[in-house]
DNA sequence: GCGGAAATTTGAATCGATCCAACAAAAATG
DNA sequence: CATTTTTGTTGGATCGATTCAAATTTCCGC
């Protein structure tokens, strides 16, 4: 009876390979295991048994449950999943984080969320050993959220004053430094600045109150670099307009019409990321105006684009597959600490900036 | 006595959760899993030792194993991870499959290797519901180790005879004869092939036997196409090179060194990917000739950066994208049967090509 | 206060493996 | 040949949840 019945398409568990071979299941895990320490004879024989049958060898969610280690890390944004791909930072990033995992043999679960309660299912249900966060917008969100899993984590970005949270960002400040004191010292006097955002969901010129309520302080810090490097030049930076953008297209040409639209035109242009310094680049030249001839302008970053534009952009680069690297090896070797590490950057020259035009 | 040990970082189950509140397990897991069904006073005071004990909430190791699935699809490759996000074809193709991923909440895993013991093994313990298998190099083998996990998997790339393996792919025979014919109505008479592998661990000039015992015949089609149609104009295709590359920089290189080095040079080629036809015109511009005033060139799959290029790149575009999202799909909504599904491409006329030189 | 329907709760079974202490058999030693 | 050692095998416990049939409680109307 029962026999007529086993057709049923359930699949094969090594408990069905040891019976069949007359084995304990213990030895018949020893045989896919560690297969050395079970007899020559024995190990060929349930081998054969479990290959006669079909068996698809241990599968890997009980062995999961057991080990408690999953192998693999994840990777979170509140960005759609496709951010993963398109973005050039994200991909030198995600291209450091791939070597680290290559190396050890450890997987990457890709994480995202179109939407806020999708997100939190999707973080709660990854199945994982630890999660490297992009914190773009929304980053406070997902840090709340993660740290709700206990599962180590990383926040890429410094931009936290949570001191708990281990993260590794770059030096904003010095950065910041080095681009504008490169513009002022060929001459600009002019200056406009493209901004990441100080808080979620907000585009338009910046307020001091708005900076000094940043909720993301690394934009803060890159504004405060600017800021300090230029008064040494002795430009009153209170006259310097600050737009906020969402780091795209749209809001980046709309904080581009804005600053242009006012009085005295920069000659210079520091914007908080090379995405937002190629739009800009795009954006001067179908308006007629040249770069560097007109406008000078200094990315933060060092995305690989930046170099094969025309022209090529003068930048802040980042040592961003290094900080996948690290990243990654943060949760693939977590020892319970809460890390903070700041990498320094560097200006890269190239020829998106020069002399300013006189008068 | 216990109790002075427990405090052993040993994380909380639910069980533990249950104890403390003094439910079942049935009902504790039922407070998270299906509140409602749970009467408000019991569910709040489970939840507030939850919450009080600190408990993380139900974990998905042991979810999983009850559930049997795992709501993720795996992509996997022989090439190192950091193909995924470096290639344009694999990048568009990235998309595709994360819009269907996200659509429905799955997530995606990231699988591949620098080795092939590590390949076999990553292949076998990957928690996914299924694989989407991308066929460059080494593809048989790829499909070979995906089929032993016994469960779903699709290969992209219809390049295989084994009608057993679902798999997506393009017309490559009508994609590639599109190519040659606008090339021949353009008046070109003399050309070359920049052909992807016929076999693995191979590049140089391919003989007929080669062709005739491709194992990738993918690539076979799509000579077959460019001869099929270039014969119609009365071209002598056994006179036109065929090189075999391994569809990157140094090989398509040599292949151009070898095909110029011959004696009558080709006013046209047939590139079989994009990428090779992006390198080509860089090498054909460095060696000082003409695009497409010297020599023309036609592509083939329709990736984003042919667009950018100078000149703009005339090629056969795939549907990449959707064919991405179908592939998602078919994992996600998998019903056991074998299916194969062939999508039809376009010729997309850019700059690349123009009219055969007199002579 | 009672019977019966509806709403909750219980606890054993299950998912598919790995681990390990205990035991058995074979081999080496004195 | 008795006694260690070595080598292999066994079967119960465990990982952390979900499920479901059965037991219990609550709620209602009469």
């Amino acid at each position: 009876m029962a026999s007529l019945l086993e057709g049923k398409a359930r699949p094969i568990r090594l408990a069905d390979i040891a019976k069949a071979a007359g084995v304990s299941h213990g030895t018949a895990s020893n045989v896919f295991s560690r297969p050395e320490i079970v007899r020559a004879e024995v190990r060929e024989r349930v081998k054969a048994v479990a290959e006669q049958m079909g068996y698809a060898g241990p599968d890997p969610k009980g062995r999961l449950l057991r080990a408690g280690r999953v192998n693999a890390i994840g990777v979170a944004t509140t960005e759609p999943l496709s951010y993963f791909f398109d973005d050039p930072f994200a991909r030198v990033m995600m291209a450091g984080i791939s070597e680290a995992c290559d190396a050890t043999g450890a997987g990457i679960a890709l994480v995202s969320a179109a939407n806020q309660e999708k997100l939190a299912w999707n973080i709660q249900s990854a199945l994982v050993d630890g999660f490297i966060l992009f914190c773009i917008e929304g980053g406070s969100r997902l840090v709340d959220l993660t740290r709700e899993r206990r599962l180590p984590f990383v926040a890429l970005e410094l931009g936290f004053q949570d001191e708990t949270v281990s993260a590794i960002g770059v030096d904003n400040v010095a950065g910041a430094r080095l681009a504008a004191r490169h513009l002022a010292e060929l001459g600009h006097r002019r200056f406009a600045v493209l901004s990441l955002a100080f808080a979620d969901n907000r585009t338009g010129f910046a307020t001091p109150d708005i900076v000094r309520g940043a909720l993301y302080t690394g934009t803060r810090d890159r504004l405060a670099g600017y800021f300090e490097e230029l008064s040494r030049f002795g430009v009153d930076t209170t006259k310097i307009p600050v737009y906020e953008t969402e780091n795209e297209e749209r809001s980046t040409r709309a904080g581009l019409e804005a600053i242009f639209a006012r009085g005295e035109a920069p000659t210079a242009i520091l914007a908080m990321s090379d995405r937002m310094a190629l739009i800009a680049i795009d954006w001067l030249k179908a308006r007629g105006l040249s770069v560097p001839g007109d406008v000078s302008i200094v990315g933060f970053d060092g995305v690989p684009d930046g170099a094969l534009c025309t022209p090529p952009l003068t930048t802040i680069a980042q040592p961003i597959t290094e900080i996948g690297r690290r990243a990654a090896r943060m949760i693939l070797d977590h020892d319970g600490a809460v890390r903070r590490e700041t990498m320094g950057v560097e200006l890269i020259v190239r020829a998106s900036t020069g002399p300013a035009r006189k008068g």
